[in-house]
DNA sequence: GTCTGTTTGAAACATACGTTTGAAGCACAT
DNA sequence: ATGTGCTTCAAACGTATGTTTCAAACAGAC
C-alpha cells in the first residue's frame, strides 16, 4: 500500500476495520496500529472517535452523492413528461455505486456494509450526522420513487422501500461472504455487478407485488396444534 | 411486572436491552441494574455475557424452532404430492413467529429485533451458537425454498434467498425505530403482524420475479429503456 | 542557524468494562 | 439450634477503552 499521510492511512484503516467488525467493535488502538499510525493521531486530526466515524462516512458518501445528484438530474432531463420508472431509478442508483471511483477493488463492499451498519447499529450521533448532511440526495430518491409508484399506499409504499434497503445493505454488506459460499458450493463466480444485477429485477419485482391480501389475526389459539 | 426469580429478571432486562442497543453497547452493569439485582449474578447464573446472551437466544428460539417444525410438517402433510408454495412456506414461517406466546405486546418486535441483530451484528460466538443449536429448522426452510422455486437456476435462487434474509433481517431489526418514523411521518400505527403481512408478498413477488435481464457491462451505456 | 507553527511520540489519565472474591444471608433438613 | 447448600451482596481485580499531556521531531521562512 502506498505511503500515505497520517490522515488518510487512519481513514483507510478504520474504513475497513469498521466495515469488518462494527463501531463499538473497533478500538482506536486497533486502528492506529493498523495504519502503523500514533494513538494521539486520531484525536489530534479528527477530535474524538465519533468525528473519526463521520469523516469515514462523509469521505465517501459526499462524493457519491454528487454522483447521484448528476444521475438523477440527466434521468429527469432525459424524460421530461413522465416521471422515471421504478427501474430506471434503480438503475441510476446502482450504476451510480457501481462507478464511484473505487480505492480497491473491495470498495463497493465496504461502502455497503458501512450503510447497513449505520443503519444497523444503534450509534444516535451517526444517524443524526447522516440526516442533517445527506437528506438531500436521499428525500431526492423518495421522491422519486413516488412519482415511479403512484398506485402504492404512502404506508404500502415506505415499508417496501425499507424492504430494499434491506436486501441491498444486507447482501452487498456481506457480499464478499456470499460470494464465497457460491463459490465453494457451485463453483460459480460473482461480481458485485452481476449481483446488482440480480437484485434489481427482485426489488423491482417486490416493489410493484401485488397488495397486501391478509392481515394475520391475534393468535388466541394454542400455537401449537 | 411481576416478582419473578433472579434468573427471569436478567433475561427479561437482557433481552430488551440487546434489542434496544445492541450487545456490545450493552453493558452487564445496565442489565443487573433494569433487572433491580447483583452485578455478580449474571456470572453465578449463567457463567459469563456471551453465554447470558445464548441464553436470551435459546429462550425463544427453542420454542419457536419447535413451533416452525410443527408448522412445516403440516404443511407436508397437507399437501402430499405437490410440494408447499413459496407463498405457503412464508406464511407459515410469519404465523409461526407471530402465533409464539409473547411475554408482553413488544414480544415479536423484540424477538425480531434480536434476529436482526444476530444477523448482522455478528458476534462471531453467537453465529457459531446459532448454527450448531438450530440448523435442522434452516436448512428445512431452505430445502423447502428449493422445492417451491424449481423454475430458478441454483445460482438465481441462492441470491435471491439472500435478498429476502436480508429484506426480513434488516427490516425487523430496526423495526420499532421504522415504526416511529411512520407514526411521526404519516400518523400511522403499525404492529409487527402488519409488517410481516406487508413484507411477505413483497418477498414472494421478488423471488418470483422474471429472469434477470441484463447484466451491466462497463459502464458506458445507459442501462435503461 | 534560528525561530515558528504543525505534526508525531511515549506515557499517563480517568473511566468503564467483564469477572472474581469472600463474607453475609437465607431456606430447610436434621 | 445447628449445619448445609444455594443465593445474594459489596467490594475489588485486572484489563481495555477514549482522551489528554507535553516533550521531541519536523518543515519552511527568515
Amino acid at each position: 500500500m502506498a505511503q500515505l499521510n497520517t490522515v488518510d492511512r487512519i481513514l483507510d484503516a478504520a474504513e475497513e476495520l469498521f466495515a469488518e467488525r462494527g463501531f463499538s467493535e473497533t478500538s482506536l488502538r486497533m486502528i492506529t496500529s493498523k495504519a502503523r499510525v500514533n494513538l494521539a493521531a486520531v484525536n489530534y486530526h479528527f477530535g474524538s472517535k465519533n468525528a473519526l466515524i463521520h469523516a469515514v462516512f462523509a469521505r465517501f458518501l459526499t462524493p457519491f452523492s454528487a454522483t447521484l445528484q448528476h444521475a438523477f438530474d440527466e434521468l429527469e432531463a432525459r424524460c421530461e413528461v413522465d416521471p422515471p420508472t421504478l427501474n430506471q431509478i434503480l438503475w441510476a442508483l446502482t450504476e451510480s455505486a457501481v462507478r464511484m471511483p473505487q480505492r480497491n477493488e473491495r470498495g463497493i463492499s465496504i461502502f455497503m456494509r458501512l450503510l447497513g451498519l449505520a443503519y444497523t447499529q444503534s450509534q444516535g450521533h451517526l444517524r443524526k450526522f447522516l440526516e442533517q448532511e445527506y437528506s438531500e440526495p436521499f428525500s431526492r430518491f423518495m421522491s422519486l420513487l413516488k412519482d415511479a409508484t403512484p398506485q402504492l399506499s404512502a404506508v404500502d409504499r415506505y415499508w417496501r422501500i425499507q424492504f430494499m434497503l434491506g436486501a441491498t445493505a444486507f447482501t452487498m454488506s456481506s457480499s464478499e461472504a456470499l460470494q464465497d459460499i457460491l463459490r465453494n458450493k457451485l463453483g460459480v463466480e460473482t461480481t458485485v455487478q452481476e449481483i446488482a444485477a440480480r437484485l434489481v429485477p427482485f426489488l423491482a419485482a417486490g416493489m410493484q407485488a401485488p397488495d397486501t391480501f391478509q392481515i394475520p389475526s391475534a393468535p388466541d389459539n394454542s400455537p401449537v396444534a
